[in-house]
RNA sequence: GGCCCCUUCGUCUAGCGGUUAGGACGUCGGCCUCUCACGCCGGUAACACGGGUUCGAUUCCCGUAGGGGUCACCA
């Protein structure tokens, strides 16, 4: 069997969108376990909304999730010419015609049709025009466009779809569709059939929405005389009103940049997407690339549409839950020095970073890391709600300071108190501090909760967190015992 | 409307004639505990409907309903 060749070919009038994504992932996966080669063909034909604006944005998406490509990228529109020379075989060969009916024409047909609450197909005027007819037009200079030749005998085109088997589709149903505009231009259904046949692409995995082209497709391939590739339609992706996702509509919460924006790890997002149709019997949820690309096969792919359960307006639920517990996920279990990398660069753009943080205090930083991502869901939050660990000019949880602060007025004095015990130890252990903090509380007489979460709030500025002993002596006294100290300016600040 | 496709918990799904219909996320309760999270334990929740076929249908067939896609000289 030959190499397999596949291809991704996004139409750059947008930024890449999940469902783009999820197509180009669906390839790349299939393209990589089986050892060949993806394509990536950005097809601009369509001059009036293409731009270079999205095709930069398309290609940025694609390397942050880290999807790579063999070859390319190809523009459909430096190979017009191929196009009209196929369309021109296609005419000698008796497969289409050429047709004069006028735009003004052909839409007056369109409304009868509808008026008559009938079904409109091109009537085919032009087929059957004689060779003098069409050459006295041609005379006169008429504009045409090149049609297909539909067959028009009895039967259909039958083709089995890897997902969703065996289709057919009568001749009777298919019109004699444009391959080449009046103006000289080929037309989608023709250029995509040229390109990918000159690309020798063996597997067209793409969107249900192609699944209705594929019977001219496949008539064009026939007519040219070539091979036809495997085709493996995958379901849509809606939204919840179960409307197909898309840019126009649904804005930055469907845009791959969204989620980069938001905190998520490239991989996480792969996973969550590829979950969105497609499933193993065993149900694994959870893969590595390697694993992926081991498990990953077109069987596994579903005939239903999805929906992308998202939610808008929740602070911690800003996109679908399953989403953001996946990123989670990835984020408390990948190997520190990978997410350090990742948080790196949060902190360089939120201007927290520490050179240091590559040099002697390494270890302090990734063993801060490790104590505190279990509670976050984005990269975004080590710079939000982490920020305590790495900085000083920090905000206080109102929820934090109201119930573990502001609810004990004495803790205006206990907190100092407490830190000079903390300044009279020679270091901050957890098993010394714990310790003292216990002490300390018997001696008050109240629940040592009480002077601990009240330290968590000054100290981190958060209502939850890591054990607090752990922290005292990872944050060490030159943290601890200022904002131990500093408590009354919570009092004053809320009076 | 024509043509095509689809229909299992709220969401993503497993199931390929006989299952207490399983898992994940969410949600609810509990354990742990200095808090929260993680983790663990447990609960809630689904085969769209109607006919067949069959000893037996979530599973096969046919309808109905609902949803989606597509019907351009866009891609």
């Amino acid at each position: 069997m030959s190499e397999v060749r596949v291809r991704f070919p996004p139409s750059p009038t947008g930024y890449l969108h999940i469902g783009g994504a999820r197509t180009a992932i669906y390839n790349w996966l299939f393209v990589k376990k089986h050892g060949g080669k993806l394509i990536l063909r950005i097809e601009d034909t369509d001059v009036e909304r293409s731009t270079q604006e999205s095709i930069e944005g398309i290609l940025d998406g694609l390397k942050w999730l880290g999807i790579d490509w063999d070859e390319g990228p190809y523009f459909q529109s430096e190979y017009a010419d191929e196009h009209v020379t196929a369309s021109k075989r296609l005419l000698e060969s008796g497969h289409a015609y050429k047709c004069f009916c006028t735009k003004e024409e052909l839409e007056a047909k369109r409304e009868a049709a509808a008026a008559a609450k009938g079904d409109y197909k091109y009537d085919k005027t032009c087929r059957n025009l004689s060779t003098d007819q069409i050459a006295e037009k041609e005379k006169q200079g008429l504009p045409y466009v090149i049609r297909f030749k539909v067959p028009e005998e009895a039967g259909g085109v039958i083709f089995v779809d890897k997902v969703y088997g065996s289709i057919e589709r009568a001749y009777a149903d298919i019109e004699d569709f444009v391959i080449v505009r009046s103006n000289g231009k080929p037309l989608y259904l023709l250029s995509n059939v040229v390109d990918d046949i000159r690309d020798r692409i063996t597997h067209i995995i793409r969107g249900q929405d192609g699944l209705v082209n594929t019977p001219r497709q496949i008539l064009i391939y026939k007519a040219l005389g070539a091979d036809i590739p495997v085709f493996a339609h995958m379901p849509l992706t809606l939204d919840l009103k179960k409307a197909k996702i898309s840019k126009r509509s649904h804005g930055e919460i469907v845009a791959v940049q969204y989620y980069r924006d938001n905190g998520f790890i490239p991989w996480a997002l792969i996973n969550f997407l590829v979950l969105l149709g497609w499933s193993t019997t065993d149900n694994q949820e959870i893969f590595s690339r390697d694993e992926l690309i081991e498990v990953f096969s077109l069987e596994g792919i579903n005939r239903a549409n999805s929906v992308f359960n998202y939610r808008k307006g929740d602070p911690k639920f800003f996109t679908d839950p399953k989403a953001i517990n996946i990123n989670a996920h990835y984020l408390r279990t990948m190997p520190i020095e990978e997410l350090a990398a990742m948080v790196k660069k949060e902190f360089q753009a939120g201007g927290l970073w520490d050179e240091a943080y590559d040099g002697e205090k390494s270890q302090w930083f990734l063993k801060t890391l490790d104590m505190i991502r279990d509670r976050f869901h984005t990269l975004k939050d080590f710079t939000s709600l982490g920020r305590a660990y790495f900085a000083d000019d920090f905000t206080i949880d109102e929820k934090a300071l109201k119930k573990n602060v502001l609810k004990y007025p004495e803790l205006k004095h206990w907190l100092p108190m407490f830190a000079d015990r903390l300044e009279a130890l020679p270091e901050l252990t957890p098993e010394a501090t714990e310790q003292v903090a216990r002490a300390f509380a018997e001696e008050l007489g109240v629940k040592p909760g009480i002077p601990i979460n009240a330290a968590r709030a000054v100290i981190t500025g958060l209502i939850k967190g890591p054990s607090m002993f752990e922290l005292f002596a990872l944050l060490g006294k030159e943290k601890v015992i200022p904002r131990l100290r500093d408590t009354a300016k919570f009092f004053e600040q809320n009076n």
